[in-house]
DNA sequence: CTGAGCCCCTGGGCGC
DNA sequence: TGCGCCCAGGGGCTCA
């Protein structure tokens, strides 16, 4: 069973990140946790509803993690954009219009948004009766921006467009995978410089952005490299590069993993939950080779692995010795 | 500087 | 049946 207490989403409200999906192997509920496909499905969504409406006040629970969002009251939202795994709404100066030319202007403020492991940003016409509610961004529309986080590890802060002193994992943030920007060679160019476990540069958002558990356990099996490898040959790295994309980008077109609803007592999957390879998985059989899937612990995270199609490297990474 | 590991937080699952 | 421990994880932090 899901969260007996934890709000359902009403009919007009968009993009759960939060949601109960079965556990494949063991029936267990987890969460949805928000990646690059999750936060950018949400962004999506929420833009035709958000964009060009003028922020007027703001609302934040106690916290170290929720406070400094005043300084976005009065401010229109020119465009919502993503990086990683925030959400970046740029905000114009006090009191103009969000016209078509405001949108097309220069941002003065920047919202920046983490959803962390089970944070929901949504709109809605009123306020939504949950415990978790953390922040409420009032528009001037029909409806109200909110954000609900249950485990409290989310984030919001307004800063000047660019500076993200306070945020050290944005400020450092390497290319987005899904764009030009993520070149193959630079990849693997990072990849050999580290001489941590291949899975842990991924997770890093260094040397390329938005991976989280999920598809950081997808796109090495896709790639057929062991999690734990330190070393990684040309070949798998360019493999890795492509798989990382293809991952990404069919999430993205199923609206992220574990979109499933709890509703009227019955669960449903989401629609990427059942293209999962390896996450969630262990103890049941590889898609490509029957062997049952692995768990262990890689960087301090629950990883899931083919132990036949992602064989441990032996010394130099590269199977030619 | 870099990697490893703990901590935050909450609720579901499960062992005793 | 009920209590309480353990787990999940993104990112910040500390320590070696």
């Amino acid at each position: 069973m899901p969260p007996a207490n934890y709000p359902r989403l009403r009919v007009g409200e968009v993009a759960t990140p939060k949601v109960a999906v079965r556990g494949a192997a063991g029936g267990a509920i987890m969460d949805a946790m928000p990646e690059l496909p999750e936060v950018e499905t949400i962004r999506r969504d929420l833009e035709p509803h958000v964009v060009g409406r003028r922020i007027v006040r703001t609302w934040c629970s106690d916290g170290p993690r929720y406070g400094d969002i005043h300084d976005a009251a009065g401010r229109a939202i020119l465009a919502l954009r993503r990086r990683g795994k925030y959400l970046l709404a740029e905000l114009g100066e006090v009191g103009t219009v969000a016209s078509p030319d405001a949108v097309s202007g220069i941002a003065a403020r920047e919202l920046v948004i983490h959803l962390g492991m089970s944070g929901r940003l949504f709109t809605a016409a009123s306020r939504p009766d949950s415990p978790h509610l953390r922040a409420v961004i009032e528009l001037d529309g029909p409806e109200h921006l909110y954000f609900d986080d249950m485990r409290k590890f989310g984030q919001l802060l307004v800063v000047r467009p660019g500076e993200y002193e306070a945020l050290e994992t944005l400020a450092h943030m390497g290319p987005e995978p899904l764009s030009a920007d993520f070149d193959a060679e630079n990849f693997h160019r990072a990849l050999v410089a580290s001489r941590a476990p291949v899975k842990a540069v991924l997770l890093g958002q260094r040397v390329v952005a938005g991976i989280g558990n999920i598809y950081a356990d997808e796109a090495l099996f896709l790639a057929g490299i062991h999690p734990g490898s330190r070393s990684v040959s040309r070949p798998q790295s360019r493999r890795l590069h492509a798989a990382l994309k293809q991952v990404l980008a069919e999430a993205i077109a199923n609206r992220g993993t574990s979109f499933s609803l709890y509703r009227d007592g019955h669960l449903r999957e989401g629609n990427h939950y059942r293209e999962l390879k390896v996450y969630d998985r262990e103890d049941q059989p590889c898609p490509r080779c029957h062997t049952a899937i692995c768990k262990t612990r890689i960087a301090g995270r629950g990883t899931h692995f083919c132990p036949s199609c992602q064989k441990p490297p032996r010394s130099t990474g590269n199977g030619r010795g």
